[in-house]
RNA sequence: GUGAUUGUAGCUCAGCCGGUUAGAGCGCUAGAUUGUGGAUCUAGAGGUCGUGGGUUCGAGCCCCAUCUUUCACCCCA
C-alpha cells in the first residue's frame, strides 16, 4: 500500500507549522487587539446552506459529502434514476462568510450587535490546484455585522495595515465600491451587464486594453457603451484625481455618487493612520467577489519585487443583507479575510520568516538506563517548572544515536547523568555548538539555560 | 470545465536509438571510536521504474486509459 493524500492537500511538518502558526498568531493578535471575538463553525454544513450562495461556478466547486451507509441501494433496487439530492445532503464549507451568516441568524438572540467576530478555519474548494491554489486552505476572517458605519471599513483596513506591518510584507491595499461600479453600468446604459463589465475591466493589468475591449464586445456591450467606458478604464493619477473624474462621469447616477461619497469618507478617515495612508489605492478595476458585496470592496496585493505573487492575499468588503437569505433581513455586514496559505508562500519567497530556533527543546537528557532515566525525571520536572523546554531520550540507545538525535533537532544542550553524577548530585552538561562540557549544580544549570 | 506538464531508492535526480544484472549524490544502518554529535573513511540495507492494459523476440523508454505533480485559462484566497 503506497501512502498518498488527496489532490490539492498538504501535510504540514514541524518546521512548517512553526511558520504557519506565526502567521495565525499574528493575525489573531491583531483581531483581538481590535476587540473581535473568535467563533468556530463545523467543517460541514447542510447543502441547502451552501448551494446557490457562490454563483454557478461556486456550486460546481462544492465538495459534497455522500450520505452514510449505502445511499444508492434503494434507488438501485427500485431501478430509479439517482439525483444528487437523493444521496448527498451535506457539504464541506466553501468559505467562512456564509457559515457566519447562518450562525448569526441561528444565534441572533444571544448576540449583542454590532457583533465583531473572527474565525480562523480551513475551507474546501474542488478547484484545480495551481500556484497559490489548494483544495484545502485556511481563511482568517474578521467581520462586523449589525452596523452600517463606515468606521468599520476604516477599522478593518487599519487591521490589514497592522497585520502586514507585523509580518513585514510590503503591500498595496486596493479599494473600490460596488455602488461606483453599479453607477458606471447605469450611466453607460448596461445596467444588467455589471458583472461582465467588471470582470473584463479586472483583467486590464493582465491582458491589456485592446483585449479588454474585445471581451466587452464579446459579452454583448454596444460600441457606444464601450466608448463611454474608455475614460473610466484608463482612470489614473492620485486618488483625488480619480475621484474627481468619476464624479464627472457619474453625475447623473444617484447610486454612483453615493459610492463616491462612501469612498471619500473612508479615504479621509484613513488619512489619520500613518501606517496605511500611503498604501491605499482607489482601483476601479477591482471586481472580485461581486456575488454579495454591496458597498466597499477591498483587496490586497503584494508590493515586493522578490515575490512572484500577483493574486490577492487578502480581500473583503461590505455586504448588505447577507443574512436575508436565512430569514433575517436588513442586517449589514463588512469583513475581511486573509489567505494564510498564500501569505505563507509570499513570506517563503521574500524570506520573511523570523528565526524560530528559540522555541524548540533547550536541553536533552541522555538515557543511560532505567535507574538513570528515573533520576532524570525529577530533574526534568524542576527544569520545566521554569518554562524551559526539556526532554529525555526515551530509549537507553547508544550514545552516538542519542547525540545524533540532539544534533538533528538542533538542541543546544545535552545533559549526561550516569552513576557518577547521581552519586554526587551533579549534572554533566555539554554545549553542543562549542563541544565544551562541565559539571554543574541544578541552580547553575537553570541559570545557564535562561 | 479547457490546454499543457510531471511521476525511476526515504529525498533530489541520471538512465543514450527499445537490448543482458536499472545507477549517482544525500539520507539510513553498522563499523573505524567500550560515556560523546557534526567532519572523514569502510561496508551494508533499500526498486512491482505511479497504476492498469497494449505493441514487440525484448519496454523505465513506444501506444491507450487512469491516478498524481506543476503551470496557464475560467474562476478565485
Amino acid at each position: 500500500m503506497k501512502p498518498s493524500i488527496p489532490k490539492g492537500t498538504r501535510d504540514f511538518s514541524p518546521g512548517e507549522m512553526l511558520k504557519r502558526n506565526y502567521i495565525f498568531d499574528t493575525i489573531r493578535g491583531v483581531y483581538q487587539r481590535y476587540g473581535y471575538e473568535e467563533i468556530e463553525t463545523p467543517s460541514m454544513e447542510n447543502l441547502s446552506m451552501l448551494e446557490g450562495k457562490y454563483g454557478e461556478e461556486g456550486d460546481k466547486l462544492l465538495f459534497r459529502i455522500l450520505n452514510s451507509g449505502d445511499p444508492f441501494e434503494k434507488y438501485r433496487l427500485a431501478h430509479l434514476e439517482i439525483k444528487n439530492s437523493d444521496v448527498t445532503e451535506k457539504g464541506l464549507r466553501y468559505d467562512l462568510t456564509v457559515p457566519f451568516a447562518r450562525y448569526v441568524v441561528m444565534h441572533q438572540n444571544e448576540i449583542t450587535f454590532p457583533f465583531k467576530r473572527y474565525q480562523i478555519q480551513p475551507v474546501w474548494r474542488a478547484d484545480r490546484p495551481q500556484k497559490g491554489r489548494y483544495r484545502e486552505f485556511y481563511q482568517c476572517d474578521a467581520d462586523v455585522i449589525g452596523s452600517i458605519s463606515l468606521l468599520n471599513e476604516v477599522e478593518l483596513i487599519r487591521m490589514i495595515g497592522d497585520v502586514f506591518d507585523a509580518l513585514k510584507i510590503d503591500v498595496s491595499i486596493k479599494l473600490n465600491n460596488r455602488k461606483i461600479l453599479s453607477g458606471i453600468a447605469e450611466v453607460i446604459g448596461e445596467r444588467d451587464k455589471i458583472i461582465d463589465i467588471t470582470v473584463a475591466i479586472d483583467k486590464l493589468d493582465k491582458i491589456g486594453l485592446d483585449k479588454v475591449n474585445e471581451e466587452l464586445k464579446m459579452k454583448g456591450l454596444s460600441e457606444t457603451a464601450i466608448q463611454q467606458l474608455q475614460p473610466i478604464i484608463k482612470l489614473s493619477g492620485s486618488n483625488e484625481n480619480k475621484m474627481e473624474s468619476l464624479r464627472q462621469v457619474l453625475k447623473n447616477s444617484e447610486t454612483g455618487l453615493k459610492g463616491i461619497a462612501e469612498m471619500e469618507s473612508i479615504l479621509n478617515m484613513l488619512q489619520i493612520s500613518q501606517k496605511v495612508k500611503d498604501n491605499i489605492e482607489l482601483d476601479i478595476t477591482l471586481a472580485r467577489g461581486l456575488n454579495y458585496y454591496t458597498g466597499a470592496i477591498i483587496e490586497v496585493k503584494v508590493n515586493d519585487k522578490r515575490s512572484s505573487f500577483t493574486s490577492s492575499i487578502c480581500g473583503g468588503g461590505r455586504y448588505d443583507d447577507l443574512t436575508g437569505i436565512f430569514g433575517l433581513p436588513n442586517v449589514s455586514g463588512v469583513g475581511i479575510s486573509f489567505g494564510a496559505d498564500r501569505i505563507y508562500d509570499v513570506l517563503e519567497e521574500v524570506k520573511g520568516f523570523p528565526d524560530f530556533s528559540g522555541i524548540s527543546t533547550k536541553i536533552l537528557f541522555v538515557n543511560f538506563g532505567e535507574e538513570e532515566a528515573r533520576f532524570c525525571l525529577q530533574l526534568l520536572d524542576r527544569i520545566r517548572e521554569d518554562g524551559i523546554h526539556a526532554e529525555l531520550y526515551p530509549d537507553a540507545a547508544k550514545m552516538k544515536k542519542q547525540m545524533s538525535y540532539a544534533d538533528a533537532k538542533k538542541i543546544p544542550f545535552v545533559a549526561l547523568i550516569g552513576t557518577e553524577e547521581m552519586k554526587n548530585n551533579e549534572i554533566t552538561v555539554k554545549n553542543m555548538s562549542s563541544g565544551e562540557q562541565s559539571k554543574v549544580t541544578m541552580d547553575e544549570l537553570l541559570h545557564l539555560l535562561k
